[in-house]
Parts: C-alpha cells; structure tokens; sequence
DNA sequence: CTTAGCACTCTCTCTCCCCAAGTGCTAGAT
DNA sequence: ATCTAGCACTTGGGGAGAGAGAGTGCTAAG
C-alpha cells in the first residue's frame, strides 16, 4: 500500500466533495486529478481509508464521503492556509476603516468575515476580565442617581446608572471616586471587587454604606454580560448551505441566540501551531452543532476570539485563511486605538 | 348571499388554516364549525370570496388558502384581540424583573416575546432623537484623549473615546463640558448639534478649536447607530416554521440582519385604533418579507416599535395580543426606572 | 336561497422497473 | 509486490403508470 498516495486520494476526495457538493467516486477521481494511477488502485486505496473511518459511503452504490475524521487529517496534514488575495486584504483594510468605537470595529469585522467565507461568523467581545482599570468614573445625576462608568484599556466602557440610598453631594461622590480610581486603576478589571473591598476599611464610617453600594455597583458592572458575549454576521448563509444539504438549521441558529455552548466551545479552543484552531463536527462537544464546523482564532491582547461557524464540508483552507487575516487586522486595530 | 355567513366561512378558513396548516375545503369546514348549512352552501360563499381576491386555490382539486386581502379582512373586521393567559401575564412580569440596564431590558423583552409568541421578536432601541439631553459628562483619560458620555432621558447612554488636537486639562475640561452641558440639557437630541454651535460663540478664542472637536463628537454620538438599531430573537423559529411549509428564509434572516429594511417598515406601521399594527405579506412592501407578516407596535416615550415577524400564516389575535402586552409592561418599565 | 347529487380535475402516493453509478473481487500484467 | 482490467453485484434514484382521495363547479330539485 502506498501511503502517501493514500493521503493524496482522501485529499482529493475531501476537495472534490467540498467543491461539486456530492459523493465523490473512484472513476471521478481519477478523471479530475492527476493521480497516475487507474480507477481500480484507487479504490483499494478508498476501501482502506473506509477501514482506517476516514471516509465512509452514504450506500453501496454511492461515492464515499470523508467523515469528521477524514476532514481533521486533512487540515492537520493535507491542507496550507493559503494566503489571501490581494482584492481581499483591500476589502478588508477598507472595511475596517472609519470605524470607530469598539461596538463599531466588531460589527464591521464580523460582517466582513462573513462575507469572506459566506460563514456565519462569530466574534466574542473582548473579555474585560483579564483587560485592566484604565479609568473609573462617577457622575451625580440627581441628588441619589449616580452613572458609574468603567473603561478598560482593551476599549470597551461600560456604564450603569444606579440609585443609592442616600444622598451624595458633588464632593462626596468626588472622593469616593477617587479613592476606588486609586485602588483599581492599573489592576485587571477581575480583582476589581477585592480591590474595592479593601478601600472600603480606610473610610469614615458615614461613607461606608454609600460606598458599599456603589462598589457592588461596579462589582456587576465589571462581572457585566458583555464581557461574555457574541456578535454574529451572516445567518443567511446557514439557510443557504442548507437548502440543498439536510442539515437541520434550527439548531444551530439556537446555539447561536444561547451563545452559552458557543462561549465555552470558543474558549475551549486554543489555537494550534499555525494560529488558528479547527473543531470538526462531534469534535464541537455539542449535540447542536453536530454537522457543523467551528474555525476560530483568538485576536487581541486577552485573546478574545473571532471565527467563523458552518457546515462540516467547507472550504478549511480558504476559511482558514481568512479567520487569520481577519484576526490580525482586528488585533491590529485594537492596538492601534 | 349571505353577508354575515361569508364572512364567518372567510374566518374559519383563516381559524382552519391556521391551525392545520393545509389548505382547508368546504366539507372539512362544516364538519369543524357549526356553521348552520350544508358544504354546498359552503361552496357557493367560497366561490364568491374568491371572486373578491380574499381567498385562493393551489390548485384545482386542494381548499382553500386565505390571501394576504383576506387575512387583511380578518385582522381589521374579524379578530378580537384575546387578553393574556394568567401564566402568560406572569412570565412576562418575572422574566423582565431583575433587569438593570437598557441593553438588558431590550434583550429580556425580546427573547420573552420570542418565546410567547414562538416567532422571530424585534424591539427597536428608544430613538435618541425625540428624546432630551439628561447630562453630559467629559473625562479626560489623558492628555488629549477625552471620554466623552451622553445621557438621555430615555435611559439611553452613549460614549465614545475621543482624541483631541491639543492637551486639555482638567480645568478647561470642565469648563467646556459645563457649557455645553448648560446649552442642551434638556432639549432634545435631536437639536444637540444646534445647540452646541451656540457655545461656540461664548467661548475664548483659544478654546474654539478643541471644542469644535468635542462638539463635533458628541453630535456624532447623538446621531449614533445605535438609536437605529434592532435587536432580534427566535431566529430559530423560522427554520421551524419553514420545515413544514417553503419559504425561503434566507431573504428573511438577511433582511433581519441589514436592518434598514425592517427600521423603514418599523417606523411607517403607524399603530391602529386597537394599538397593534399589522403588515401582511405584500403589504410589507419588501421582496424578501413577501411570505412574511409583521406585527408591531409602539413603546415608551417616543414610540419605538417593538414587534414580531413570522409567516403570513399565523394566529393573528394570539400574536397581536402578546405583542400589546409586552409592548405595555415594556412601557411601563421603562418609564419607571 | 339552500341542498343533494354527480361528473370532472387535480395532486399525491404507491408500485414497479430499469438505469447509472459505484463497489469488491479475481485473475492477469508489470 | 503492486497495479490494472474486467466483471458480477448491489442499490439508490428517477420516471411511468395507475389508483385513490379530495375538492370543486354545476345543475336540478326542494
């Protein structure tokens, strides 16, 4: 048996099932590449790669199909990411620019992405749990409402009007202000509870309940959802990929509105040596999104990640590449601003 | 030919197919309503609803199915809106207690729609435009970067870094944002650029150009995308809905996602005498919505719409009374908080 | 105005059957 | 040893045809 021959047959196989959409035969192999050998060799070949569950046939009488494994030999050792073309690295910088907050710059991504691939794509906010204190502010709405404003220097603010049960007159609200800026500021936005805590025994007892208040207020702020959130372009091309597969859709767009399943799969994911991780079908972990594949990086200093979510016979190199580019320009931007 | 009687077989053929979602005939009709007469009978009224465009027939040997026009008759002359379930009332108010900011309301009370009413749900963020300036506040990060917060009464908050072209201390800082905040609190978003180019003329020379530049960003701010964005939720429902009957719902998820679609249909659904606005198939005067309804209604202060959107066939009363309800207790939240 | 009856028209489903694709195996060639 | 050619075998898919079922419109009578 001739093995790197055999690779080369499940490589075709995998290429040609992705690109004509069906069960790809011995004699179709062999017409479509230039493999140097006849229909016959390749199929002792198939029937050993059928026994090693790299592929597998849909019926007798039908072409063989790869099967999750197949696909992960191939992107572990069959595929190179290519890199992009140039028209895509221009849509991508044009796309990326003018954006401005960080809301922003994640919509225009995540759309950008899902253009690329004609993917759902998926990018996570960037986790202010491991992002640091870059400002605390603390503005006197009325006599007891207070808007507290948490900025992180990974970019992202977030902000919360509260109501306390006393009042706060201009010079108070400023002191506490400043006593929590001077506990947390620097420190990561996770220990910002027990940062808070430890001011709370330097103040004069009059001050503590306020201050208890706003610093739960602040506690929550920085526990906040977002920090585990998802944005997501491109539905569409679920219902798209599906029409002429059966591959039940309305799973996945439930994974997609939970985002619990996909949060965990995302930070299970560490990227591998080429810099972007790859989880196949059963290998998602989740019953959902059984006939789907999940390609993701992580972007940014805190390593939030972006990626992009469909069907198990996709494109890998292709995708592949452009979670990458898409990746480094978004990382890139982030440090910019 | 009797009036009455044809508009009672125009609602049980609404009621049937609906509920059966087939084409319902004239024997089937007699058989599940005690409408009094033979299908014969049943047939002649039929035939004349049919003339009138408010009924159609697949095909020659399948019922009937209603037409947009006659689900238009039915919304408008045959429906009464049903008051919540007990249950329904409760859910509604425990799923939306707890909730603390806009961003976490508007998800609360689209998923509970969603969930109620088992069809895709969009609210429509309060618009900043018709509602008042509650406060601005400006804080400096450092030297030249500003952090600049806009607070409407509506409880929307909107911020944004800026950088500036000089160094601004902590003085000017607050000077400037006193002005400003002197000329527009109170008055509407909408008018914020106006009112800022007022300042403009009080100020020092040497202020002029750095306040130009704040200005300028706080009017961006105020005319954001966020106060013209949708949130959605129940995507899934469509796949759902879609499994038995053949609408594409690519078009759909695509209109959901560009938005502006859906943002021009939201805002022209001027609400009827009974406090929902319904938009039927063609009605919704968009391609890609043709085989889909929406029903609408406003909310809060300045009326943003919030809604649901799901297939022309659908329990019209059931859905219309979930979406006022909601609307209601959404409403009243937020005028509380 | 309503009803009963009836002829007619469709679609849907089932079955049957053949075709095409593809395989596995065996025997021979290199 | 490995590859190739040929061939028998399996099986899903597709088309044809027939029958059933549903539903209609029409007519004539109550």
């Amino acid at each position: 048996m001739n093995e790197p021959r055999k690779l080369e047959v499940l490589r075709a196989i995998v290429e040609d099932y992705v690109h004509y959409r069906e069960p790809v035969g011995s004699k179709a192999l062999v017409e479509r590449h230039r493999l140097g050998v006849s229909s016959a060799t390749i199929r002792n070949d198939m029937a050993a790669l059928e026994d090693e569950g790299l592929i597998a046939a849909p019926h007798t009488s039908a072409g063989r199909v790869p099967t999750d494994k197949g696909y992960r030999v191939f992107v572990d050792q069959l595929s190179t990411v290519r890199p992009l073309s140039a028209a895509e690295r221009h849509a991508i910088q044009s796309l990326l620019e003018g954006a401005d907050d960080l809301d922003d710059v994640l919509e225009r991504t995540v759309r950008l992405l899902s253009h690329l691939t004609n993917q759902v794509a998926v990018v996570q906010y960037p986790q202010l749990g491991r992002a640091r204190v870059r400002h605390i502010e603390a503005v006197g709405l009325a006599p007891r409402q207070v808007l507290l404003v948490l900025i992180a220097d990974s970019g992202t603010v977030e902000q919360r009007v509260v109501t306390v049960g006393e009042d706060l007159d201009h010079d108070r609200l400023a002191f506490l202000r400043q006593s929590f800026l001077a506990a947390a500021a620097g420190q990561p936005v996770g220990q910002l509870g027990a940062n808070l805590a430890r001011v709370m025994d330097t103040l004069m007892p009059q001050d503590k309940a306020v201050a208890t208040e706003l610093a739960a207020a602040l506690g929550t702020l920085a526990a906040s959802s977002r920090e585990e959130r998802i944005v997501t372009a491109g539905t569409a091309y679920l219902a798209r990929s599906n029409s002429d597969f059966l591959l039940s859709i309305s799973p996945v767009l439930e994974a997609l509105e939970e985002q619990v399943v996909l949060l965990r799969l995302l930070s299970e994911m560490a990227s591998d040596p080429r810099g972007v991780a790859v989880a196949i079908g059963h290998e998602t972990a989740a019953d959902s999104l059984l006939e789907t594949s999940v390609v993701a990086t992580g972007y940014g200093r805190d390593d939030a990640k972006i990626g992009i979510l469909g069907p198990t016979r996709m494109d890998y190199p292709a995708t592949m590449a452009a979670v990458r580019a898409v990746a480094r320009y978004l990382s890139k931007i982030l440090a910019g601003s």
